[in-house]
RNA sequence: GGCGGCGUAGCCAAGUGGUAAGGCAGGGGUUUGCAAAACCCUUAUGCGGCGGUUCGAAUCCGCCCGCCGCCUCCA
């Protein structure tokens, strides 16, 4: 199986092949940081690091890059605001984004360059586009001149004409042609600046990706990823630039762009002040149920959110838990005994770790069908459910090597998908009054054993008084026939 | 006006020519002192509508209806 993924540029799922063998070289839009981290910027940062992961699964070696915007004229507008500098405004919510992508489980990726450590560069190229005759100079300004680069337009669908026609923007006049795009321009009245050859200024928004791209990977990388809304104009003149600046193509192999996170009401954004941060979701969530619900449809649609879908979300991701653990205490606890296995079955359970991994990979390989992939775990996961809670089931040799394997497997692919529970994570709940871990678990395991004696004892009001009462504080009993299983409530789904 | 996308069960969602994955909710059952957890069965002769191509269409073509995104330095 090869992997195949959608690449904007052609409009069609390509067979993926690399640069160079054995790498992957991406290039993710990042944020500009000048507001609270919310869904919107969780869904690729989730996306792209469950790609990374499963690449890194398959074998590759990966080397990502996410920009940061921190010259911006929101950033600038914020901070002014403030009274702090633009660094400075960047720097706090580029922390705060830190730590949500650390809480929802994404991995740093290679390089985090900013766009203000990075002028020389971009100064750089845009002389090098003026000297090849792609760009020129209005007072103090630089324009990209899209007439010498014959393909613009060919990532967007966009003829530079059209684009005129039907412009809700005034076109500046004084530009070669109104589809023209800023290299350079000069800085707003009291908005930081940088020297230039031309006049101090800053740079347009587009030249950042093109110069921090090619600073940190090689031309002609892989992936590079980013929203839907960023197709144009932002990546096709990233191309422009890009390809005119080395007289060469293509700049990137493929694009690959996800969906917007949508409210019911339409497009979640800033400036409708219909957006949902990320730090209110984790005060609810755990982050595993928070990547299983932005993994639960296709990366390259758009996802309503709302509290009810990520409700739904998480009763399925508790249920997944659930169910791995129990398989967990089957192999963990049970006595082997060396019994063979009924082969009446149709498929013998010894193949289902390796259906999974068959399974989960197809979805993967088709353009990271997560949707698909999440829907082989939940198979194998009852598969593995219904055997260890068959009435005859007994855990011979041989199914314990079969259950064993599938138990490696599951987790394998959950830990890619990131949705493996992991230890220490927040509860997803905040418990109130007294809290569970109060309670040690020596007195714990005292209230456990009472009960349990007047059980026997068919007292069973108390036992339920006590059950009731150790529920309440956020801990749950659960009787099984090999005795009472005790569930804190931070160290399990809930 | 231009470009692009979407419409599959009560809800979410996969499925680009071969006879509708998965999840949530609901109903019935097994198990349990009762719960919990889990398992089993159950819910789309049909995939927005109407035509067409084909032995065969949710999948391809045409028209229509509805929703959405981009064309604004928004992830």
């Amino acid at each position: 199986m090869s992997l195949r993924v959608f690449n904007t540029l052609s409009g069609r799922r390509e067979e993926f092949t690399t640069r160079d063998p054995g790498t992957v070289q991406m290039y993710i839009c990042g944020v500009t940081p000048y507001s609270d981290t919310h869904l919107g910027h969780a869904r690729p940062s989730v996306f792209w690091d469950t790609v990374i992961r499963y690449l890194q699964y398959r074998g590759y070696r990966v080397r990502a890059v996410q920009n940061v915007t921190d010259v911006n004229e929101k950033v600038a507008a914020r901070a002014a605001l403030e009274g702090v500098s633009e660094r400075e405004l960047a720097e706090r919510y580029h922390d705060d984004y830190d730590e949500i992508m650390d809480e929802l489980g994404v991995a740093p990726v290679d390089e985090y360059p900013w766009v203000s450590d990075h002028m020389d560069d971009i100064i750089a190229m845009i002389e090098g586009l003026i000297e090849k005759g792609h760009a020129y100079e209005i007072d103090g300004e630089v324009y990209f001149d899209v007439q010498t680069y014959p393909e613009y337009g060919k990532l967007s669908g966009q003829s530079k004409d059209e684009l005129v026609a039907g412009s809700r923007v005034q076109v500046d006049e004084r530009k070669k042609h109104p589809a023209d795009f800023a290299l350079w321009k000069k800085a707003p009245e009291g908005m930081e600046s940088w020297r230039s050859p031309w006049a101090p200024g800053r740079p347009g928004w587009h030249i950042e990706c093109s110069a921090m791209s090619l600073r940190y990977l090689d031309f002609g990388f892989d992936m590079h990823g980013g929203g839907t809304d960023l197709i144009f104009p932002h990546h096709e003149n990233e191309i422009a630039q890009s390809e005119a600046h080395q007289g060469d193509e293509p700049f990137v192999r493929y694009w690959i762009h996800h969906g917007m996170i949508t409210g019911e009401d339409g497009k979640m954004s800033k400036s409708l002040g219909n957006f949902v941060t990320v730090r209110e979701l984790l005060d609810e969530f755990r982050a595993e149920v928070l990547r299983h619900f932005l993994l639960s449809g296709h990366y390259g649609k758009p996802l309503t959110y709302s509290r009810e879908r990520v409700t739904e979300t998480k009763r399925a991701w508790k249920r997944f838990v659930n169910s791995v653990r129990g398989l967990r205490e089957v192999l963990d606890s049970s006595p082997r005994e060396e019994v063979l296995l009924a082969e009446e079955e149709a498929e013998p359970i010894s193949a289902w770790a390796e259906r999974l991994r068959s399974d989960f990979c197809a979805a993967m390989d088709d353009d990271f069908n997560t949707s698909r992939a999440l829907g082989a775990l939940f198979e194998a996961v009852r598969g593995a459910n219904s055997v260890i809670n068959a009435p005859d089931f007994v855990l011979s040799a041989e199914v314990y090597r079969a259950l064993s394997d599938l138990y490696d497997q599951i987790e394998i692919c959950a830990r890619v998908l990131g949705i493996w529970p992991r230890e220490g994570a927040r509860p997803d709940q905040q418990p109130a009054g007294v809290q569970a871990q109060d309670i040690t678990d020596d007195l714990l395991e005292l209230l456990v054993h009472v009960r349990e004696t007047a059980r026997e004892s068919k007292l069973f009001d108390l036992a339920d008084e006590i059950r009731d009462g150790l529920k309440e504080l956020g801990i749950k009993l659960e009787d099984t026939p090999e005795g009472t299983r005790i569930r804190r409530r931070d160290d399990h789904a809930g």
